[in-house]
Formats: structure tokens, C-alpha cells, sequence
DNA sequence: TGGAATGTTCGGCT
DNA sequence: AAGCCGAACATTCC
């Protein structure tokens, strides 16, 4: 579920609930080691809320609670606790549920701003984003998956924004032409840009704070495609795995 | 039954 | 050294 524009939504959509309340105590029911490590946080208010790649971070009056989705992440505010709560944010009015089924996602609060992931892949420029690409021999598919590169994107978007700029998923970075950097650039922003405005996508079962779904995943040209045409010259979607991860692609549209 | 699912990390190999 | 590969984490759904 959980990948920038989903993030995006969920951190616009619970930052009104959040932002001047208290965390009077926070519930952990879980194993998972980050629960003794999010003590710290009780008591506080939150200053504001914002995203860090794909981290949701609460900014508190000392440190902060930084919240990763994983896999199957959900933040919801004023939900009823189901069998996969791990977690429950006891604010002065209301709470904050955090459901996660397969337990890839965390809670925990750290001292300071964390800051070693690469530039975000909404706000980073298209010079700079040229200059990272050059310093690589690496594939674009999982040079993209890697958030210390560039923060935000995941599977579906890596896919989608490597069909709109029309680039193969296996080529290599520093090879990539001038002009071809630069269409990656935009299609990563335009990509990005309209899933947000569609409140990402929802597939399994992704909602944003207040419950409700996106609705980008009507929109996907290639990821989960396998074997249907391709909307732009009908040749059948492809997929193939890149870092242990489905790729999917246009081999006529995306040529190596 | 096996494989795949929006993610991350770690160890080993080249 | 960078990059790649496989495995691991936990659970559900074809």
C-alpha cells in the first residue's frame, strides 16, 4: 500500500487530527523489537506532521515518532481495533489506529531528524537528479527501489514512471542519453503528481487517515499488466524480475 | 501446493 | 567498491 503518493495522503489526511493534540499513551501489541523504543514519545504534542520518503514523521516538542507502512500499513484515525492493530496512539481527543497484517511496518521514536535517504523523488531537480543518474552503473529499475538514491518510490511507481518516459527498466543509469534523463525526471514528477491527486492507489486494501481508498490503480499503464495490451501500441505487457521484485513493461514502447 | 503481494535489511559473492 | 543475488521477516489470497 504504501508508497510517496500513498504516504502523501495518509499525512495529509491525519495531519488535522494530529497536529496540537497530546499523546497521552501510546499501545503497542506487538513483538516486533521498536516497541520499547517509542516510551519517549508519550506525553508530548505534536508540532506538525510530515513525509520523509516513505516515512510519515511526527514532529513532537522532543524528537520524533517516525512511522514506516511497510508492506500492508495502515494510519487511521478514530478506527475500531481489529486483529491486525499493532499499535494505538491515545491522543487528548480521539486516537490513532496503526493496522498492519503482515508486520513489515514500524513505530518508533528517534532523538532527530532522520536524514540518510536521497533527495525526494517529488522535490528533487532535474539537474540534480541527472548528475545521481550519471554516477551510476547500476540498473534504472532498482536504482529506483533504492531510497538511499532517491526517497519515495516503490514498485508501482518505479514501473509506471518508467513507461510514461518510455525507458527501459534493465538500462544502465550512466548510459541514459541527456534527453532521456530528463523525460525519466518528468514522468517520475507527473506520475507522482497524479497519483496523489487520485489519493494513490488502492490496491489490496490501501486507505488513507479517514478510511477512504485512491483511486490511481485504475489509471496503471504497465504495473500488474502481465499479458494485456499495452494502451499506447497494444503490443502484451511484459514482466520480468529486477531485484527480486516484478517489473513490468512495454518491450515496443520501452527499448533497450 | 506454490507463488506472489505496495518494503527493507543483511550477508555473501564478484 | 559497487552492484547483484538470495534469504529473511509475517500473513493472506489466489
Amino acid at each position: 500500500m504504501p508508497e510517496l503518493p500513498e504516504v502523501e495522503t495518509v499525512v495529509r489526511t491525519i495531519s488535522p487530527r494530529l497536529r496540537g493534540r497530546r499523546i497521552v499513551e501510546i499501545c503497542v501489541f506487538t513483538k516486533k523489537a521498536w516497541g520499547g523504543s517509542v516510551a519517549p514519545g508519550e506525553g508530548q504534542a505534536v508540532r506538525r506532521v510530515r513525509r520523509y520518503g516513505k516515512f510519515i514523521l511526527l514532529e513532537l516538542e522532543r524528537g520524533f515518532l517516525a512511522i514506516h507502512l511497510g508492506m500492508t500499513g495502515k494510519l487511521m484515525a478514530n478506527s475500531e481495533h481489529g486483529p491486525y492493530t499493532r499499535a494505538v496512539l491515545v491522543l487528548d481527543r480521539g486516537e490513532i489506529v496503526f493496522d498492519d497484517v503482515r508486520q513489515f511496518g514500524s513505530v518508533r521514536w528517534v532523538e532527530s531528524e532522520p536524514g540518510m535517504l536521497g533527495p525526494d523523488a517529488l522535490e528533487v531537480s532535474a539537474e540534480d537528479l541527472m548528475a545521481l543518474l550519471g554516477a551510476r552503473r547500476g540498473r534504472l529499475k532498482a536504482l529506483l527501489l533504492n531510497q538511499s538514491f532517491l526517497r519515495g518510490i516503490g514498485n508501482i511507481y518505479a514501473d509506471e514512471s518508467l513507461f510514461r518516459a518510455r525507458i527501459h527498466p534493465l538500462a544502465i543509469a550512466s548510459r541514459l542519453s541527456k534527453p532521456r534523463a530528463r523525460r525519466l525526471h518528468a514522468a517520475i514528477i507527473e506520475v507522482l503528481t497524479d497519483a496523489i491527486a487520485k489519493g494513490g492507489s488502492s490496491i489490496s486494501d490501501y486507505v488513507d487517515a479517514d478510511g477512504r481508498p485512491g483511486w490511481f490503480q485504475l489509471q496503471h499503464k504497465v504495473y500488474q499488466r502481465t499479458g494485456e495490451p499495452c494502451l499506447v501500441c497494444g503490443a502484451p505487457i511484459r514482466r520480468i524480475l529486477v531485484a527480486q521484485r516484478s517489473t513490468h513493461y512495454c518491450s515496443k514502447c520501452q527499448r533497450a
